[in-house]
DNA sequence: CGCGTTTGACCTGCGC
DNA sequence: GCGCAGGTCAAACGCG
């Protein structure tokens, strides 16, 4: 069947996007990785990104699980938590309820290093577009997130959009493109509709989104709740506390490396 | 009753 | 070829 293959895929990019990844083990900031790298073995190209989140900042918005990762805009299903060898604690397998037959999947995992930083891998085809989000679940149910401290978590205003500055390899630009867009809209969807907040230069130097972008590295800082840390108390850890992923070659294309 | 979580079994790839 | 490790499936269970 597929499921080996996919397995496979994903977990092969995933281990080897961390050994290779490590730029500041212990970093309180949030990192990500964003990865298009063609597996061995990969039919399709699989599209990863990791993403580190210091649990202590993540707000508590999860019921029982305690693989139960950091609220975003999108309906997550576990479908299964494995225990990783070397790790005390297990990594959970979830798929996208946002829309049905979405491909995307993620996995959370507790670092290693640093038992405070949660690890998210998301993984989908390269082309696929990462589940937005949705008020317009056609899935199943999504979960009854509670909702997180309205002050902390504003709406954000689609026409903001236009006014951002944005930061390219360097380069400050009125409006993003729209690959950066597409990449990066998973991200500042996670903040609109959950308690992960994302401040990201990149997108928005006045949201309180973060991305802070460098000519080659950017970097996503969620503050994130203390209830979280038992939410994930029993989720693995990680050699790589941050993972730092670069955009490489040109703006426009949407090749990205992990290194 | 429907949906999500839990958990054991199964499958596949990789290393030896 | 075998064993290990990781990813997925699916039945059972729990909760709203």
């Amino acid at each position: 069947m597929k499921r080996g293959l996919e397995m496979a895929r994903s977990y092969n990019d995933h281990e080897s996007s961390q050994e290779t990844g490590p730029e500041s083990p212990n970093s309180p900031t949030f990192n990500a990785v964003i990865s298009s790298h063609s597996p061995k073995r990969s039919r399709r190209s699989i599209e990863k990104r990791i993403v580190n989140v210091p649990m202590k900042e993540i707000e508590g918005s999860r019921h029982k699980g305690d693989t139960t990762p950091p609220s975003d805009s999108w309906a997550w299903r576990k479908y299964g938590q494995k225990p990783i060898k070397g790790s005390p604690y297990p990594r959970g397998y979830y798929r996208c309820s946002s829309t049905k037959g979405c491909p995307a999947r993620k996995q959370v995992e507790r670092s290693r290093d640093d038992p405070t930083m949660i690890l998210i891998t998301y993984t989908s085809e390269h082309n696929h577009p990462w589940p937005l989000a949705s008020s317009s679940r056609n899935g199943p149910k999504p979960k009854p997130e509670p909702k997180p401290e309205p002050e902390e978590v504003p709406e954000v205003e689609p026409e903001e959009e236009d006014n951002k500055k944005f930061m390219v390899l360097g380069r400050e630009i009125e409006t993003a493109p729209s690959c950066i867009v597409d990449e990066f809209a998973w991200f500042s969807e996670m903040e609109t509709t959950s308690s992960t907040i994302l401040e990201s230069p990149i997108f928005s130097s006045e949201k309180k989104t973060a991305i802070s972008a460098t000519a080659d590295d950017v970097a996503v800082f969620f503050p994130l709740g203390e209830e979280d840390e038992s939410l994930f108390a029993d989720l693995g850890e990680l050699p790589e506390c941050s993972v730092v992923f670069r955009h490489r070659s040109s703006v426009v294309g949407s090749q990205v490396e992990i290194f």
